[in-house]
DNA sequence: CTACAAAATTTGCATATGCAAACGTTAGGC
DNA sequence: GCCTAACGTTTGCATATGCAAATTTTGTAG
């Protein structure tokens, strides 16, 4: 076990962090792939059906995202009929919302899901994987909204 | 201070590790990029400079890229003249270097990279930044080289 | 009621990323 | 020496990502 030395930190946190998001990436694209979906398309569904008919602006905020990613990343989602955008109550403003057929098709991919996490929990160590997560929410939590 | 109860991981390490990466990516590419440089090209230039006279397949391996990205990562690079690719001993393979311009470039990046690092150590406190280090680290020697 | 500032989204541009297929080169078998 | 299999790189295709500028719609000051 590496003990963690007082003491600057070494090497570089970015690339560190790009270096091991491509590689569990692999895992999660591989599984969910199955049902025709990236991991990406996943989390976007999965929040889109938490937050229900929910402003671009707020998703984009809630997700940590550019609003601008957003708009492109919810087109082929939208033909396809997973998800539907629509003008709301302030005309400048859409609204995203999931369908039926969204619903069936995230419900299939989280079947797929489920078993590329469980690879990861596998390949890590349930304990680690805690830690990592504990360890993201805090670091996260740190940073200042930027938007 | 959070505890790690014994049980399974809540939520998706994929979500979580590229929200992580979008935030951490963006103080990275505000700093570098005011020499010029995105993030992903500092951590390119510094791997060529370290590395030496390199073949394509070999850094990709080294960095855990894909071949394909690497050689279009290397363009805009090969472009500005800061990295030469030139054809090695076997005819098949390419070798990169990094030029005196490069050489030169990359210090100045360097200074913009440290700022970076230290804000990221005082965002997330150098501890914590120590902890997360090793801990990808960890993760890393886990997964299979999948090339 | 009109002109202008503010808000929400979209578009243009550039890079990042991987997979599968194409391409060029080399090494072996015969 | 020639054909083929293997190797190394590049291209075509698709998505992901952010910034700055353009667009559309509101709201408000006069």
């Amino acid at each position: 076990m590496a003990v963690s030395p007082a003491g600057k930190p070494q090497g570089c946190t970015h690339y560190k962090l790009r270096q091991l998001v491509r590689e569990v990436s692999h895992y999660y694209d591989t599984e969910i792939g199955k049902a025709g979906l990236k991991g990406t398309q996943y989390a976007l569904m999965g929040h889109v059906r938490k937050l229900g008919p929910v402003r671009l602006s707020d998703l984009a905020r809630e997700m940590r995202l550019d609003a601008s990613t957003l708009t492109r990343n919810l087109k082929p989602l939208t033909e396809a009929g997973w998800l539907r955008v629509e003008v709301g109550a302030d005309g400048r403003s859409r609204l995203v919302t999931i369908t039926e057929a969204g619903l069936a098709k995230y419900s299939e991919a989280q079947r797929y899901w489920k078993r590329a996490q469980e690879r990861i929990n596998q390949l890590f160590g349930a304990e680690q994987v805690i830690v990592l997560h504990e360890l993201i929410d805090e670091l996260l939590a740190r940073l200042p909204q930027r938007s």
